[in-house]
RNA sequence: CCGCCCUUAGCUCAGACUGGUAGAGCAGCCGACUGUAGAUCGGCUUGCCCCCCGUUCAAAUCGGGGAGGGCGGACCA
């Protein structure tokens, strides 16, 4: 049993940014049976981004909430991804690595885009967003998403086609990373056109690229981890990771800002996934540490405590463990 | 449909006018230094020069054809 501040605290822990929260209050208040999802592109593996947005899910169905994951199979073939076969076949191998990660089957709906987003009156609907929506709105909802680019018709009807995703999946509440924050917005305001009524919606943050704490990690262009890694890939891709003794890195020369990516990873990934967490030292640096929170580990980071190759350890040895379902799964399935 | 511009290393581009089988920065990799990474220093790798045909002893470079990409083509100024 929780109490209304608990489902809220529940629902917006480790979250960027709550659209709205008065909306968000007034959901916490009777969470149970509602319905929140999160939309996924269909790609090969399972990675760290997904998992992080899965973590949110994780904390919804534990408030009672019902949640519905899309394997947007339709907007992956409009942003270039593949023929529908392929695109379908990578949703099927998607799931199976949702659930092996950790989402209940029992409680967790899977549901394909194409399975409703033909239909007539999703396709009229869709129609009539097009008509009320600006071009340049909806290729600037896009821009973050966008694989290709070149800007394609395909990848201005993409995001109209979420707004909707919304409406026609019955939700009451949006999930996904501060890169689809564009596209909920685009949602909140022209969906009303149509007669329905918007969603508030729930931003994760996106993790810093590991190599260098700036800008995302990207799967795309290489250094993310996911569940195809081996013990030993997850091992030096932590290790090689930037890793200042501080929650709060300097900006580059160039001025950008940056992040500790180790320090996010233990946040968004493994304290959502383990109430303690131990690390294993050697005597000769004081031997092995427990933490029970993000922010005691972070502390201890910063005050040279605990040192950051000891933080690179321990931290490739969890996520190994959060991956390892998964990486056989895939294995069983080759 | 017509016109102009672009296509060379993973990325941004130089080299083309004055043919002699290719360069820089960044990235990446390795080593040194730090009990991590970064920074710093030292070293290293990589190319169907978009494709085809032609001219030539010799083509990234010149000529022709083609492909892909970008931009433009009322009026006003």
């Amino acid at each position: 049993m929780t109490t209304d501040t608990d489902a809220y605290d529940l629902l917006t822990r480790r979250t960027t940014e709550v659209i709205t929260d008065e909306e968000l209050r007034e959901l916490a208040a009777d969470p149970e049976g509602k319905r929140a999802y999160v939309g996924y592109e269909p790609s090969g593996v399972l990675h760290l981004g997904h998992m992080l947005t899965a973590n949110k899910l994780l904390d919804l169905q534990e408030a009672g909430m019902e949640v519905v994951v899309l394997l947007a199979d339709v907007h992956a073939y409009l942003n270039g991804k593949g023929t529908f076969e392929e695109i379908r076949e990578t949703g099927a191998q998607m799931r199976e690595q949702f659930l092996a990660y950790g989402l209940d089957e029992d409680q967790t709906e899977f549901v394909y885009g194409s399975e409703f987003q033909t239909d007539e009156e999703y396709v009229l609907d869709l129609h009539e967003l097009e008509l009320s929506a600006t071009l340049n709105r909806a290729q600037r909802a896009m821009a973050e998403i966008q694989g290709d680019e070149t800007a394609k018709v395909s990848h201005v009807v993409y995001p109209l086609m979420q707004a909707l995703d919304i409406e026609y999946l019955d939700l009451d509440l949006a999930i996904g990373g501060l890169d689809q924050r564009k596209v909920h917005v685009l949602h909140r305001e022209e969906i009303e056109g149509l007669g329905y009524e918007s969603r508030p919606c729930l931003h994760t943050p996106i993790l810093a690229d590991l190599g260098t704490g700036v800008g995302k990690m990207s799967s795309s262009s290489g250094v993310t981890i996911s569940m195809e890694d081996s013990a030993d890939a997850v091992e030096q891709k932590v290790n090689n990771a930037y890793c200042p003794p501080t929650r709060d890195p300097e900006p580059t020369d160039d001025g950008e800002d940056r992040e500790n990516p180790v320090l996010e990873l233990f946040q968004y990934h493994v304290f959502p996934r383990f109430d303690t967490v131990e690390v294993g030292r050697p005597e000769e640096y004081g031997g092995d540490l427990s933490y029970e929170s993000y922010d005691s580990l972070a502390a201890d980071l910063e005050s040279g405590e605990l040192h950051p190759a000891d933080a690179k350890q321990t931290l490739a040895d969890y996520l190994d463990e959060l991956i390892r379902p998964g990486r056989q799964k895939i294995r069983d399935g080759e």
